[in-house]
DNA sequence: AATCAAATCCAAACCGCTTTGGAACCCTGA
DNA sequence: TCAGGGTTCCAAAGCGGTTTGGATTTGATT
């Protein structure tokens, strides 16, 4: 059932049923309604391809995953990323187009995507330091936003993100308030936007506090169980251990309980850790009582506002720099408590 | 530039550039070379949209995600098995459309892909016990592929799976050979068809031996670290308590470990573990000496093969009911050893 | 009753490609 | 020389919608 058949069913031009459906104003009430219901009868749905030629949108967004051959890939964030987006786009009426390319390549697939036009905008996945796709989307007139920031970008741009400069600096103070002196960190790796933030965070509440942050404190690691659990055991080996930890996410943090525990000590009672908990479905953080205390912040949540952001973007209605500062939440959970008294 | 320009500039008309770019043969090798340049030199990429109006097909597969609303959430294999899924279609020129569904949503979503036809065919995840999505896909005419099986569909259908109940049976034989006796199993939500293979493999290898599995020993849960911890913790403080466990995945592992470990056990060798392991990418079960004794699978190969026979589903080169089924391979890691001998 | 504007509908062009059904040309063999 | 068969190219008709630029009808106004 085309819209041609339709119309003939209904003895009106393809043109009056169009526009029928479609909310125009140039069409009687009276005939609306029967457009309408015979749409429903004959189950009539627009023909997606003919839409997207005719208007000349796309109608779908791409997200543009890297799948980096050296570190981390397919980061598990994404899927919750992506599932709050994909919230948005389904009640728009958009399709999302998830293209994995190998590092490198992204620059020849945000060409092709632009002149081969099957998508309208883009969203921009964990950005690096003064990251050249912004450049790139901007020079080629791709609308786009960031999930997350990249320090150094000289043109202007659309972001989503967190706090995580504030989020970390939060979570080191109310370790300091504790009365914790010696505080590690376990970071991801530093050259994502979102690490250095959070290292910027966590130095400036120490050195706010007349505190230095030591290098043996400080790992910038792949955020997986095993270089968490290897990190903090070291840092626990240390002549002068730390008392707390701040780690970068969940995974890393069940590798740091186990170092804590491995060493026969009580993970909240003897050293306390934080974590940033970026609320995965899949990976919850206890439930009405937490397990970690954690700085929240749900990535589903971004997902959703991005989306939103680049809609909006796609469709004009938003300035071409908009962004979004979403604030963790400090939870407080069972694996904090006061500094451990020197013995 | 479109198809027209390029015409125009080259003196040709439209349907010889067309024919020269797509490989047909009714044009001068000659004409071809010249046209194929002056593509490439006004880097000319065909309209998407375009294509697919005047071809009728969509150049996309869509893979739909149920989000259900009780259960365990965006899962993180989707990541893994749609990054090697995303290999082939990109390989092959076809978009890859994403949508997440609440559960109970899907079959509006597949009947709407069908009648707008912006998909040619789609995934099936995560079947179920006797899953309806297969009849309706069979009614609809959609062409898919089912990443797992659906015991209890009455109706053929193309799937890649991996040998589950094999592999769990081959475990299950490795710990029995070890001497293990009461062996232990934390598995996935029994009313997903992989749980039950695998509860199979399990329970089929205890009773080739004379065994029976004891109820206290098995559990399904949703695969959390925390729900993992618990489970084994519980089954750890049985009057008899396994020596062994076989787990459904490296996440359950993981609290596995800690429940062991917090009893002052060692893994390895007061209790043995053996994973499934996904061979995630973001969840890598050691390197050159695995700390799981694991039966692995690499879900993203399972993505990327079955992909290849969507594809092969769509261009009609392939029966409608093929399959191919994976065998896991069963990886010696630090996690087991002999049964510790009755005290 | 004549006029004009608003309301309502339609024919046809268009989006940018593919594909059908020739047409023009060249070559070969009778 | 001319019929017949390849080659090589092209005009035009789709694909299934949207949108422009009227045409017709209706209703109110003078």
């Amino acid at each position: 059932m085309n819209l041609k058949d339709l119309s003939q069913k209904l003895g009106l031009s393809p043109t009056t049923v169009s526009r029928a459906l479609n909310g125009y104003p140039e069409v009687n009430e009276a005939t609306r309604e029967k457009v309408v219901a015979a749409a429903s009868r004959y189950n009539y749905k627009p023909n997606t391809r003919a839409i997207r030629l005719a208007t000349g949108r796309a109608m779908a967004v791409g997200h543009v995953i890297p799948v980096e051959t050296q570190h981390e890939i397919v980061n598990p964030i994404f899927a919750d990323f992506i599932a709050g987006a994909g919230e948005t786009y389904s009640k728009a009426g958009y399709d999302l187009i998830l293209s994995i390319v190998p590092d490198g390549d992204e620059a020849r697939v945000y060409r092709e995507m632009k002149s081969r036009g099957n998508v309208d905008g883009v969203i921009v996945h964990s950005p690096k330091h003064d990251d050249n796709r912004i450049r790139l989307l901007h020079e080629i007139g791709m609308p786009f936003v960031v999930h997350g920031r990249a320090t150094g970008a000289d043109l202007p741009y659309s972001w989503v993100d967190v706090n995580n400069r504030r989020a970390f600096r939060r979570a080191t103070d109310f370790l300091l308030d504790l009365g914790h002196r010696r505080i590690g960190l376990v970071n991801g790796l530093e050259f994502m936007d979102f690490a250095i933030r959070r290292r910027n965070g966590y130095t400036e509440a120490l050195v706010a506090r007349g505190l230095t942050a030591a290098p043996s404190l400080m790992r910038s690691i792949e955020m997986t169980e095993g270089l968490g659990y290897q990190a903090v055991r070291d840092m626990l080996a240390l002549p002068d251990p730390p008392t707390a930890v701040l780690v970068s996410s969940m995974i890393i943090a069940l590798g740091a309980r186990r170092a804590i525990e491995e060493r026969g000590l009580i993970m909240g009672r003897d050293v306390s850790v934080i974590i940033h908990d970026d609320d995965l479905s899949y990976m919850k953080n206890g439930g009405d009582v937490p397990i970690f205390t954690a700085t929240r912040s749900s990535v589903r949540e971004a997902g959703r506002l991005a989306a939103a952001m680049l809609l909006d973007t796609i469709a004009g209605t938003l300035p071409s720099a908009s962004n979004r500062l979403l604030e963790a939440e400090l939870i407080i959970g069972q694996s904090t408590g006061p500094a451990p008294q020197r013995p």
